[in-house]
DNA sequence: TAGTGGTCTAGACCACGAT
DNA sequence: TCGTGGTCTAGACCACTAC
């Protein structure tokens, strides 16, 4: 990495460069840069190299890479922010708090339609269905819906989830890949205000999160915050 | 990519391979995976390839590599979601509606001291703050309340934000590097609500850009969706 | 000190897709 | 058709860090 003692650029300086010039507008929007062999013998690096910072520019959204095309500046750079999926444990200890759990429900249920649609389950008659609350120095931090399918998640009718919240469990039961987030703000109402111990008609945070294994669903949690929770992206 | 006509192996097919044995607990979380050069040998492929495979598991967070000590896979992999970052425009669009825009307040304000801070603006007296709000087939989609530093954004007091919106300016005259969101749920009042054409005490979803230039700080946002929005993660 | 991952190189073949 | 990016290889050197 970086320049070592001969002088040559790695990567990350070929990156470096590159986004120098997208910044200064050498290579404006639109605009087409030079082909990778050409920036390997200006900068006196390996293809391989120009490669992989181009690359990386081009994850970033910078760039807009196409074979035989060439690599095109892109015309707005469509910026990211990505959402960390903390337990729920750690996420209320790195607020300073001590973690608590309540399994509030627990039922064996016919699965109902919109789930099976969600989830992308054909043939799953019944799923686990758990209701919850997430503790902060005893008061209440989040309630909890989940549904859980017994077809990607094998022994989740025989886990005791009054010991141990879902979330854990699964984390070492189930392997999954992929988590698909969906936020909104709703009012509180009836029981998830009463388990919040906040007013009718406050405003919380929910947060819908339906977790895959290979693309087949495994759970599809609802989360309903406290009044005032935040949610952050990762710096990174 | 994929197992070409010959047979051998690419690098996706080593990544899915390695997914897979994490999946079945081959390698169960904890343990350290053999080396590349062994995995190299095994999977019939370079040391290279196996590089390039087990790279993109760790940063996807399957996995913890470090030199000497080797891989390992991770106790909990913390997963992680994208959000995209679009114009508001592209958003109302892509929604399906026409797109429309009103400047409601355009002033030049000494530097609010949180906002510095935020920032991390230094010897920035003024800086541009703007009201707006964003329109969905002539209905309101989001109430905008935005500073700009002069500093990362030369210009900016002589540009014409009536006929367009600060972010499609600062897209086209200020390339940014990285951006920081926060998202919370609030109660609609005053002004806002007004502006939204919801009732006083709506639940409403609030989401906080800061944007920075090498670190540099260059606008704070501070954006009210109509009540009902959500936000969604990206597929990817 | 020695083992491991991080990276670079030079060369090669191939898939895509603009023309 | 054929230029461009995508990828693989074999070998090499180095940085980090557990021991």
């Amino acid at each position: 990495m970086a320049a070592d003692a001969t002088g040559a650029l790695g990567w990350q300086d070929v990156a470096a460069l590159a986004r120098a010039r997208l910044a200064a507008r050498i290579w404006p929007p639109g605009a087409i840069i030079p082909p990778e062999a050409e920036l390997a013998r200006e900068f006196g690096v390996s293809r391989s190299t120009v490669n992989r910072a181009l690359r990386a520019l081009a994850e970033e959204g910078w760039l807009d890479r196409r074979r035989k095309a060439g690599t095109r500046v892109a015309e707005r750079p469509v910026h990211r922010a990505t959402l960390a999926i903390p337990l729920m444990r750690d996420e209320v200890e790195a607020a300073g708090h001590r973690y608590g759990y309540r399994l509030l429900d627990r039922e064996v249920t016919a699965t109902p339609g919109l789930l099976a649609l969600q989830l992308g389950m054909r043939g799953v008659p019944r799923v686990l269905r758990l209701e919850a609350l997430h503790l902060a120095d005893g008061r209440p931090w989040a309630h909890e819906e989940r549904w859980i399918s017994p077809e990607t998640a094998p022994g989740v009718f025989e886990a005791d989830f009054a010991a141990q919240s879902a979330n854990e469990w699964l984390v070492t039961h189930v392997p999954c890949s992929s988590v698909e987030v969906s936020v909104s703000a709703e009012r509180a109402t009836g029981r998830v205000a009463a388990m919040l111990e906040c007013e009718d008609g406050e405003a919380i945070l929910v947060v819908e999160r339906i977790t895959r294994q290979e693309g087949r669903g495994v759970t599809l949690l609802r989360l309903s915050h406290a009044p005032g929770h935040r949610i952050r992206s990762t710096p990174g």
